[in-house]
DNA sequence: GCCGGCGATGTTGACGTCAACATCGGAAGC
DNA sequence: GCTTCCGATGTTGACGTCAACATCGCCGGC
């Protein structure tokens, strides 16, 4: 954590002022726009600003006005679909708000990790935080810096944390009625790993939705997200001939099972149907084209900055706010009646 | 632009001092661990920080060292693949460095959009900056501050920046070969759009290739990454009876011609091969799994930051410096030799 | 010709931290 | 008992910027 000393020591704006022939104050008038400075005198400013290569010092500047213009933003595996699309959307939004996003990210899934990851970015200058992860290890109360602004990705944190999620029960319900309406028996899941906070949700939504339609609920199959895994528990599937219907927690595990099924010659849609969750750009290139449940990663991203925002500008407390983001279903080609 | 005024206020290290009955230095030494204080004062000023919520201010910290510990970085589209992924490996080489990651997107490709991102973030504090984008028209002389450290992801800029890149070349030859090798007499090439220079690269390689190898060069089809442009091309191909091999510029694309090629009945090694670029998690689960060009983005990462720290560290100047990071070709289940 | 007033510019101090130097008090050595 | 030394702690100033206040010079009005 030891970090370079001195960094390249530019020019200030004393040095502007004195190649200038006015006062540092005149310097810092022409560079923050105020209008009382002689045309002429503004020109000279501009041309040893120019010069001398000069911008604003910015540690001094958050020192000076005890903002940063810099929001903090936590989140686990960044490259994963729903992370990098959230971030985007954060980035974009916080870029129209005139703030910078400094990003760290979370090794394990542990809460260790998430405190020290807190404690670096606090330690940063940042003037909120958004953290982006879903781990059922995260600590529901964080240890944050006090007065520090949070919103947080998981409704996990109702009363905790400002919260964005998500409408996991009714994406899930969607796509568990739209499989009974096609006349399956019942549906298989294919759940994402126990520490994941979706994964559960969705997992238990399947299972409530099965049982409150009076149908047989099958052992839960669980995966890491990938489709590797579910690849793997794909191959697993194939071999059971009960299975006729698959709701899979996310659309990479749907793509592995789907391959699995194919090599073990069983076809999709017509012995068995796949739904997966995310609707990633890859979703409607699949073959056959998959039918899952659409979540706006976009809309999560844009309220979670909304929420920090009205907290950083409106000394808002909102620690239970929770904005559910609905999600929808999109039938494609992966789903169809069972086989007679 | 305009930024909340005041941030939080929080404790100083004067009210730290003050309840705990010892200078504003004392508890400077304990924040930074300094050896020389009785380990009892040490504990009445740790125990005074907790109940006030101290957390050091980092712009002051900042402004007296004259570092933040934050590399810049700047890049176009971050939800995409090599973007996202080659983001995650900076941002975690940078945490072993002790730095922090600030991100700012550019929306258009234009040279305007990066000059202000530019400007954005020099107006941040940073210690360094990597450009993440290949866009031809991004300006190859950049208007950077002077001494700022620099990393750029493309290889144009050879010369100009120090600049990480993947090898396209020796990449696209090992395709187009690869399909040569199994008996087809010339290869189509889906190229991504013309303004990205690695897709410009790819095609110029898959041109050089085809007419070295004294093969027929078919009309390059151009898309725009996307699957779905992937699957516009693809419909055309498929109406194309000559075609029996394509080299796709990107795995997406590669996804959206096997669709499309499907959807007009034409089996995919058997009647037409199909080769992608990236290696993206999902194409060993397409159906068929995808044979295509591995890229490293988790090295290209790694490498910027390392071209970046040695500037930083070192005050080296590498202004030359070009690191072509390998690629090599995945043969899955996508290719086969043309029909008889 | 003197004065009020106003716009342009300069001076001072404060933001929070920490390095360098100053001071203070006690223990060891003679 | 007095000096010396050393470790613990305090004081000062500087990092770069900018708001608040001070000053300066000029113009117009009487």
């Amino acid at each position: 954590m030891t970090v370079a000393a001195r960094g390249r020591p530019g020019p200030s704006i004393a040095d502007v002022a004195q190649l200038a022939g006015v006062s540092a104050q005149t310097v810092s008038r022409v560079s923050t726009g105020a209008e009382n400075v002689r045309p002429e005198t503004r020109e000279r400013v501009l041309a040893a600003m120019d010069e001398l290569g000069y911008s604003p010092n910015h540690a001094a500047r958050a020192l000076r006005y005890g903002s940063f213009g810099t929001i903090g933003l936590i989140a686990h595996r960044l490259a994963r679909t729903g992370e990098s699309r959230t971030i985007e959307a954060v980035v974009e939004s916080a870029r129209a708000e005139g703030y910078t996003v400094s990003l760290v990210d979370v090794r394990t899934p542990g809460s260790a990790d998430v405190t020290d990851a807190v404690a670096r970015l606090s330690h940063q200058s940042i003037d909120g935080l958004i953290i982006i992860r879903a781990e059922t290890a995260t600590p529901v109360a964080l240890a944050l810096p006090p007065r520090m602004p949070v919103a947080v990705s998981d409704s996990r944190f109702v009363g905790h944390h400002p919260a964005v999620g998500a409408d996991q029960v009714t994406g899930t319900h969607l796509a568990v009625q739209h499989l009974l309406d096609l006349g399956h028996r019942t549906v298989h899941h294919v759940a994402g790993p126990d520490d994941s906070a979706p994964a559960q949700m969705r997992a238990a939504a399947w299972r409530e939705h099965l049982v409150g339609s009076g149908r047989p609920v099958p052992e839960v199959l669980v995966g890491d997200w990938t489709a590797r895994s579910g690849y793997e528990i794909g191959r697993r599937l194939a071999a059971d001939a009960s299975a006729t219907a698959v709701y899979c927690a996310n659309d990479e595990m749907a793509a592995g099972v789907v391959r699995a099924l194919y090599e073990a010659g069983r076809r999709v849609p017509d012995d068995l149907s796949v739904v997966g969750f995310d609707d990633i750009p890859l979703a409607e290139f699949l073959w056959p084209p998959l039918t899952t449940v659409q979540q706006d990663f976009h809309q999560i991203g844009d309220r979670l900055l909304d929420l920090l925002m009205r907290q950083i500008r409106g000394r808002e407390t909102l620690t239970d706010t929770r904005i559910v983001v609905p999600t929808r279903l999109v039938v494609r080609a992966s789903t169809a009646p069972p086989p007679a």
